[in-house]
DNA sequence: TTAAAATTGGACGTAGATATCCGCTTTTGG
DNA sequence: CCAAAAGCGGATATCTACGTCCAATTTTAA
């Protein structure tokens, strides 16, 4: 239902979350995600693009958030890679009524809407600070006292 | 996000539901619901096989709900084609903890619960008598006077 | 200045969802 | 009995999400 694109996407966020605002060399954080690493540059790049991640080329370069956890939502990570899709005019495509929906419709709308708004409403900063012995991604300890040499960004 | 065979399961469904308990042929169905015709064969044999629908062959034959609307839920017929997946267990496939998910994933998981929660409140008879004058299939009619000759099944 | 570390972007490969086709079987009306 | 109507099921084709590979570029440290 949700593609395994966002899985990868929030994946290696919610570990950049627990990092920021220090980054991580992409094979990094595939590893620690258990993502393909290629396919995780892709994604990454989808991130970069939407301004979520903020990447350095290079030496001591590496993959960054770009916002503080605090004010980055579920949401925007999941539209970055693959948007919610909302149902806004009938999937018949039959004009003959303007943008209302059928009963049918409306409902399956209303299933995707409420996705989308326990989404908007969850941080990045509230899953990682989620009390309970079980952190995000799983038994991986969050790594907080780890650093990379060279590992603090510019900009 | 929900699949695109889901969306055809329903819109056959839904019009099945009007027509209940008379039958329809494939061909027919197709065309009123905008679904291809030779996918629909193979929409309906899942629905058959999860005894939603019950088909008759030969002349006269057609496809007919096997259940009230009312007894219906739009979860049963997703589920037919395309079970809404849970996230049962950790993605990253540790199994260092037992059964419970992390904070990401148990929000993941909330969220297909709850679509599945609306998906399960809902019957067929409560989308097809929704108030309102837009009907589901959009600007097509009930067609409740409609009548294919034979079109009654037995059994 | 040069070699190594790192991301970038494009080309390519694979698999599963979507869709088509066709021969077969069932059923009924003439 | 026979022909037409209808669903059945397997083989095949297409399209997209997922994933890999590699040459090019950027950056830094020695």
């Amino acid at each position: 239902m949700l593609s395994q694109t966002v899985e990868y996407a929030l994946r290696a966020v919610v570990h950049l979350a627990y990092l920021a605002p220090d980054a991580c060399t992409t094979p990094e954080l595939a590893k620690i995600t258990r993502v393909p690493a290629a396919y995780l540059t892709k994604v990454l790049q989808s991130l970069a693009r939407a301004g979520i991640v903020r990447s350095q080329r290079g030496i001591g370069g590496g993959v960054a958030l770009a916002v503080e956890p605090e004010q980055l939502t579920i949401l925007e990570v999941v539209n970055a890679v693959d948007p919610i899709q909302r149902i806004r005019t009938c999937p018949l495509g039959l004009a003959s009524h303007g943008v209302k929906l059928c009963p049918l419709h409306r409902r399956m709308d209303a299933a995707m809407a409420q996705v989308e708004q326990a989404f908007q409403n969850t941080t990045l900063a509230e899953v990682i600070a989620e009390p309970g012995d079980i952190k995000p991604l799983c038994d991986i300890a969050p790594m907080q006292g780890k650093k990379r040499s060279g590992t603090s960004q510019k900009r």
